[in-house]
DNA sequence: CCGAATCAGTTGAAGTCTCAACTTGTTGGC
DNA sequence: GCCAACAAGTTGAGACTTCAACTGATTCGG
């Protein structure tokens, strides 16, 4: 009954799996060295960072990040330990917390950008041809819609709107 | 200086961060829903049962699963009290280690197997076309030559040889 | 308005990964 | 042969993620 990957869709996902592999690991490894942190913990700088007040909803936020809420809520107590990012409370629903950047965190984010932006560059954009990136963004764009259509039904609340 | 990312090259960053993002931990909570171990322990049973008497050298298998040496001993001690796997001492090497495939670990892969193929099948091929495919496959390969250089760079020893 | 269901967020434990340090075995120059 | 470099693997600590359980606030049907 199952449908088993013939020889040249084995050969697809075998190296769709390892070019993706080396190439986070890599990402990951150079914000590490550069910047001290994680990449998933540059991204929730960045959603800050260009949002009004520099302000997020705790919520937003991990939606935003394609982030559980369990763990935007230890990362953001890691970068609040840094200084990087405060917690406040929500005016409007005592229930809430917002997530703010400092002027500290930001100063990382804006010391981080340029070789993280270089990385991506180098490992990403340099070696594909015009054509290439033009089919990888159809292709990132034709996978993306079950894929978050499937994770709302799993109850990871709202979509991911603003990526 | 540095070589910002334009709003095109933006779109299909963040695109392929998402897709790929959310393609990985649906894989990976399937996976781990079903037979209980991460997509990178699949993988390991994986690479053994394609191996001459489903037993591979620990460099061997941490190299084509693309995974560090300490992770891999780490997976390996794991796999082990689940009785999937073994360690064998290598005859030509006393360095060396073997891992081998137990009956009970294959009896295992052969179950998890056609529900994450389905996954893969589900989530990345059905919604591709013939020519996104194609493409995939291309871009995959175009991007894993300079990575996986990188990577021997850094010292990580052997190449990726059998992808 | 009141209680059940839901929502926002946190917490702690268990699992995995990374990094650096370490042990043991091999090899190559002298 | 011998010792310094190097290779194979392991280990433990620390960091990140996940999962399930939990607290407190909001909402909505009756």
């Amino acid at each position: 009954m199952t449908r088993w990957l013939d020889e040249e869709e084995q050969q697809t996902w075998r190296s769709f799996l390892s070019a993706t592999q080396l190439l986070f690991d890599q990402l990951d490894r150079e914000l590490q060295r550069d910047a001290k942190i994680p990449h998933a913990y540059y991204e929730i700088l960045v959603r800050l960072s260009e949002s009004e007040g520099r302000t997020l909803r705790m919520s937003q936020l991990a939606d935003s990040t394609l982030s559980s809420r369990s763990r935007l809520s230890h990362a953001v107590s890691r970068l609040e330990e840094a200084g990087w990012v405060e917690r406040k409370s929500c005016p409007t629903d005592r229930r809430g917390q917002l997530a703010v950047l400092t002027d500290k965190g930001f100063a990382a984010l804006e010391a981080a950008a340029p070789g993280h932006v270089e990385g991506v560059r180098s490992h990403v954009f340099d070696p594909l041809s015009q054509e290439q990136r033009a089919a990888l963004r159809d292709i990132s764009e034709t996978l993306l819609n079950p894929l978050v259509s499937e994770r709302k039904a799993k109850g990871q609340s709202a979509g991911a709107a603003e990526l």
